[in-house]
DNA sequence: CTGATTGCAAAAATTTTGCAAGCCT
DNA sequence: AGGCTTGCAAAATTTTTGCAATCAG
């Protein structure tokens, strides 16, 4: 428990929002995390699943990422994450292959950084609004 | 004028927003673009200046991007930005050279998207938060 | 015990929306 | 002229803060 040998203290509000990204690990939003880890620990205030979010983001266990165009939503900080985002409509789309994890350890010796997870995300139109937005695109 | 061509008027709320992003170009937020586009143009309301970021970001000319802890800052939406983020004090570097651009010919074919630009983020611990944070942090 | 942690509710901060007036074309 | 755009202010969201009560160690 890295909560433990940073010297905070293992409370069940903690543990219910720990868990609900284990589990369900992706893409929650704050609104969403404190819903599911209410499921897991009912009087868990909202107020609490921010401070713990900042929390567990400062010890790099978690990690928000923005993408399209929604606020922020949590992941787990290790690993890669790979999308394609279209600007006009926000589609977004997962990719697994990827060249960042070569880069890494250049990266980490040049700069002194301990790296630990990255985030490598392509803006542009996709298909569909590729045909139609650029040409000539009325509000709608 | 990419705003034209898309059937949108061009108006002095519009060509101001365009100014700021183009000549400070990086990292401002809604509120910085609003408080400059009032140097160009006094009666520049908050409200436009949303929904004209809204609307230049469905055109590809703008892109707002997170990084670090605050909310969300609007850079121009071409080429490649490239940080290292501390997820422990937030600090921001940096860097240049970057292999990203030799995936987007494949991944244009593969998925059909146009790709404007790129944003590549490594996110870990810097040098000094690694000797202390990480060992052993009372809450400050 | 003791101080870190919590939940609540209020306060702030950030975005969005409704609408009449105004401007671009 | 016609309708997209705007600015304002109010409404809706989202996040932060103050504080007494509680809980983990």
């Amino acid at each position: 428990m890295r909560l433990r040998k940073a010297g905070y203290k293992i409370t069940p509000p903690r543990l219910a929002v720990l868990e609900v990204i284990q589990r369900e690990g992706e893409h929650l939003n704050p609104q969403e995390i404190l819903e599911q880890a209410q499921a897991i620990h009912p009087q868990t205030g909202r107020a609490t699943v921010y401070r713990t979010l900042e929390l567990l983001t400062n010890l790099g266990i978690v990690r928000p990422i923005y993408v399209g165009d929604s606020g922020p939503t949590y992941i787990r900080a290790e690993g890669g994450h790979h999308h394609l985002v279209c600007s006009c409509c926000g589609r977004v789309v997962d990719f697994e292959q990827c060249v960042a994890d070569s880069m890494e350890r250049d990266l980490e010796e040049r700069f002194g950084f301990r790296i630990q997870s990255h985030l490598l995300e392509f803006y542009g139109l996709c298909a569909d609004c590729n045909k139609t937005a650029v040409v000539h695109a009325p509000p709608a």
